[in-house]
DNA sequence: CAAATATAATAGTATTACTATCATGTTATA
DNA sequence: TATAACATGATAGTAATACTATTATATTTG
């Protein structure tokens, strides 16, 4: 990414943390490290008390910036979103055309991630692994209308919006742009899951990219005529 | 259903299951209110010891018939998709004509769930919700590789797979099929979910139903043109 | 230099996810 | 009907988890 980018921060809602990690050292170490330990050894392995051995601080230190597990990897999903939407709205804002402003959005969520250097603290190959393997867990929960109350999951819900009206200035009298909007970026995380451990339930592979099966389907849908 | 069904049995990998649930009244209440209580409460707050305690028996009588909740879980979603299986077999087999025969297969897999009679301790229903909100869990693990080997998922993967090939039966040349299929049946069990705790994210509703959505996208990607 | 603040160290608690052992009850069969 | 085999129940115990609380020690700031 661009040294343009360089000063720009996601912004994410303040009750998903007790103490702002991007505050200080210890707080960007806890985000850095914990998305190593989270890739490595999975969400439910995955605790305060290691983390804090393995950054070298202490269990309780970290309680003074996350509550517990669940919001930071509330924190960490909102940090991935936010940073996808920023991307989105950067590489669409200036496409006047309906079809192709669509076509790079899908592109920009679908798409492998690649590592962006204006953060360095934040390893966006590993959180996109995280997202598709632990996502679902932050709202498959008895707490998620509550949490969806507080405002936990407000950067997600703005991207699928983004991507619905996206899709409706395409096809205006397409009556599930909602529906098709969140099936494109919560199906390409699980295509890419699928690519990963259930080969057989999925067309993409390496030459079948996730991004040419949802362009397909979204143009299809919407009885466009494309060649990409 | 039908009273034909009645000797009908879903046959589950026996690897899930220390001893058989099914071959025991203690074993069929394990599971009856496993599902009560998983729906009740949430997967992660349910334990074996409040289990044991709700239907009288003892903790580790449960444990002679289950390894660990998380087989528990796998165990239920097998039996709702071999139920789900035996459904659109059932449904479809009939149907000569591809396209009626997707569609009818795209309705069993998409629409809410009615309660099956020949199953007494097993309430479909909330065993369908279970899906919705649990069945994530079960293979977004570090061990997901190894339990597919041991074919803990088999009968899901069977059931994408008849839904992938009834899609090239339709379109032969559709070069997608096994990504839509799964994108089908994951995709109806996120819209329910959204249905439910994220409306904003989702165009099916009361009047707009999960299989009126997926009925179009399917068949609009497929280039068929369907007035349902 | 004192006060405020951040971090570290240690201890402690309730709960979870088991395992192990032994007792009791039930059923099958000789 | 006696006895073995098996199913279930009761109790205890363990290591780990997910915290909370308290106190000590750095570090920063005014």
């Amino acid at each position: 990414m661009e040294r343009l980018f360089q000063s720009v921060r996601i912004t994410i809602n303040d009750k998903l943390y007790v103490k702002d990690p991007e505050s200080s050292n210890l707080g960007k170490r806890i985000v850095e490290e914990s998305i190593f330990m989270i890739n490595d050894f999975g969400f439910e392995s995955f605790t305060f008390k290691k983390l804090g051995q393995k950054i070298g601080s202490n269990e309780s230190s970290i309680y003074r910036y996350f509550e517990n597990k669940h919001k930071l990897l509330l924190y960490l999903a909102s940090w991935y979103w936010g940073w996808l939407e920023y991307q989105l709205v950067f590489a669409t804002n200036s496409i006047p055309e309906a079809n192709s402003k669509l076509e790079r959005a899908i592109e920009i969520v679908t798409q492998a991630t690649e590592i962006d250097l204006a953060f360095t603290h934040i390893n966006e190959v590993l959180l996109n692994k995280i997202v598709i393997n632990e996502y679902s867990k932050s709202y498959l929960t008895k707490e998620v209308d509550q949490e969806n109350k507080d405002g936990y999951f407000v950067i997600y819900k703005r991207l699928v919006n983004r991507m619905s009206l996206m899709i409706n200035e395409v096809n205006p009298d397409y009556p599930y742009s909602s529906s098709l909007a969140s099936t494109i970026i919560e199906g390409a995380l699980h295509q890419y899951f699928l690519m990963d451990h259930f080969s057989s339930l999925t067309s993409c592979n390496k030459k079948i990219t996730p991004t040419e099966y949802f362009k397909h389907l979204t143009f299809n849908t919407l009885n466009i005529k494309k060649n990409g």
